[in-house]
DNA sequence: GTTTTTATCGTATGGCTATATTAATACCGT
DNA sequence: ACGGTATTAATATAGCCATACGATAAAAAC
């Protein structure tokens, strides 16, 4: 057999030139020729990648959906394993929803220029929606885990609160690429998940 | 002289044409011929009415973002002769915002598809930023308003209010296209002013 | 060492698009 | 009625882009 290449790995540079380059020129302004480009490659480097330009912007997008998630994800693991209790395990989860560093807020620039394509296309609509569900889900897991463990008032309805929750930090991030304080948003955002969790646990879980 | 046509009108038929288009196959499906077929006329008369492709995209997202503004305008106006108590106003600016009806929605995902352009278009990103600052401004006066009138507390921080405030409705706005339920989200909304506006009005204004 | 499979590259091409241009039309003031 | 001009229609053009294709290199398998 030839030349051994990590598929897997070349396909994953490629699909983060596609996304330096949507970070510069925007959605729209990439083409495969300056894909290849951006990558340091030839055209014919990357059609042998991907079958096809749509399949290759698909990628990037899962790309960057999968490290926004793993972001949180790993938030929190880190908050579980320290043992903080779950009004500190949000809010640290939330806060990382937020554009708050470079790479971050790459992602967060690219996944909205995809999120505007949503309107023609189906497919990238359902995946948009299928997240927010599953989001929404973990946080409203997150919110009834609160109440049983007492951190959360028992009158407390937890898909709203979640909804609400979730839909803030939203608007959080669509706001704070437009002159909005990054520390006052932090701030404000964990004085409302505090709100939410009021309570101590009543045992280690 | 010829024909009499009044420009302004004509223009903003072209400009519906193309928002339709926009909300059928997206923003990058926009191409001149196809506009000019939605709107029933040739391709020499868009020429005639817009100088350049970029000026009629650049009508069309106006023309949706006055529409917006011109909603909440009228909300706020309706309220107002009313006497109805800021409160009110402000709950009925907000839901103004969000997509509740078929025209609104239409609004609120062709200018999704415009902000997923900000990324790479610096005109559209100031316009899009100077838009988001000026409604919190003008929610933040309302708060500051309501602390003079004794609706809101005194130690409030209008703007850190009238930010999360507006985050949160710019939020709900983006989720209730996926799966969130309109009659909830509006009572949520309504609750979470009222939280920020719980006292009566000293005087009548 | 030959063969076969994979990787890479450069170029060709067919289609689509924005826009320029040219010609035709219709209406108004006089 | 009629000239002139705003308006409309139709066509031409030049550029760009995704994709197809062919050629070359390289490395494993035997």
């Amino acid at each position: 057999m030839p030349k051994l290449v990590d598929h897997a790995a070349r396909r994953a540079e490629i699909a983060a030139a596609v996304q330096r380059l949507i970070d510069h020129e925007g959605l729209d302004g990439v083409t495969v020729a300056k894909a290849a480009a951006t990558a340091g490659i030839s055209v014919g480097q990357v059609q042998h990648y991907f079958a096809s330009k749509d399949a290759l912007l698909e990628a990037t997008y899962r790309q960057v959906v999968e490290r926004m998630g793993a972001r949180v994800q790993a938030a929190v693991r880190e908050s579980v394993t320290e043992r903080l209790p779950i009004r500190a395990v949000v809010t640290r989860a939330l806060r990382e929803y937020l554009p708050l560093d470079a790479a971050s807020a790459s992602d967060h620039r690219v996944s909205l220029a995809f999120l505007g394509r949503t309107t023609a296309n189906p497919d990238l609509a359902g995946l948009h929606t299928e997240t927010l569900a599953a989001t929404r889900g973990q946080l409203a897991l997150a919110v009834h885990n609160g109440k049983e463990c007492g951190e959360v008032p028992g009158d407390t309805d937890a898909k709203a609160a979640a909804a609400r929750l979730f839909a803030l930090t939203d608007g959080f991030a669509l706001h704070l690429g437009a002159g909005l304080d990054p520390e006052e948003t932090v701030e404000t955002l964990r004085e409302e998940v505090a709100a939410v969790f009021p309570g101590r646990c009543r045992q280690w879980k």
